[in-house]
DNA sequence: ATAATCATTGACGTTTACGTAAACGAGGAC
DNA sequence: GTCCTCGTTTACGTAAACGTCAATGATTAT
């Protein structure tokens, strides 16, 4: 355990340019420490990077990614944060179900009409075959 | 049935702001029919609306939604276009479970946080209570 | 020792998805 | 008749999330 990683270890790990991960640095997501200039990643960026590219993916701004790790480090300290931390938890569970649901509405959608386009090609296919009888 | 809406009613009904549907008509994803210079949106116009809105939620790039909406007016006719529009809708299902996959486990890490937090900040509610007892 | 590879900072560029302001016309309300 | 409200176009502005050099330095391979 306590394992470190170079940028580029991050970066091959979750296929991102190592300017991504110093974005991400810049935004306040990561803290590397440092060996000189060189950053050294623990096993607590590799965790924040990961979470951050999960937010990504579902269109999370970066900064409201930051707030919650803000939040979260806060957290443990403080009540008043603890309150808030909570607050904010509650509000992105919202925009996830919704965003679940969304999902849901355009997977149906997709099978229906994937289901269509089968059809139109078999039948499609079909008449060629009639063509070339 | 066939509903007229101005631009306004659109922007009303799905709380976007009319710069908001211009810029997706010159993006061409909505194409109201127009009395002189003013534009007027059929049902077509408002479903499409609401299409991209929720690909929006889902961080979907307008160009993409477009493309699909072009690509699925195509198919009706044209074979080739079929097959390319069967492409895309499988490659929209791919992201889409992978948003489902990252939703669920956001979610259960939000269920798991929230839990410690109402923990904690009952227990600190104890301690509260026990410094007013 | 020289090339290849990895690292750094700094800074300007780019794309997306609109916001925002300017300047204007058409139609009702009072 | 003038003030709202709604509509238009043109066009510059902006925030986010990086991309893309450029210039430089430390390690390693041969």
């Amino acid at each position: 355990m306590s394992a470190v990683y170079s940028i580029r270890d991050l970066a091959r790990e979750f296929a991102v340019t190592t300017r991504t991960i110093r974005h991400y640095e810049e935004q306040g997501l990561l803290s590397p420490k440092r060996e000189g200039a060189v950053r050294v990643f623990s096993n607590r960026d590799r965790v924040r990077l990961k979470l951050a590219l999960r937010g990504k993916r579902l269109g999370f701004p970066l900064n409201e990614i930051r707030e919650l790790f803000q939040l979260y480090d806060l957290a443990k300290d403080e009540k008043g944060q603890l309150m808030e931390f909570l607050a904010k938890l509650e509000k992105r569970r919202a925009t996830l179900e919704q965003q679940r649901e969304d999902i849901a509405v355009m997977l149906n959608e997709i099978t229906f009409f994937s289901g269509q386009c089968q059809r139109l090609i078999a039948s499609n296919a079909n008449k060629e075959g009639q063509k070339a009888a």
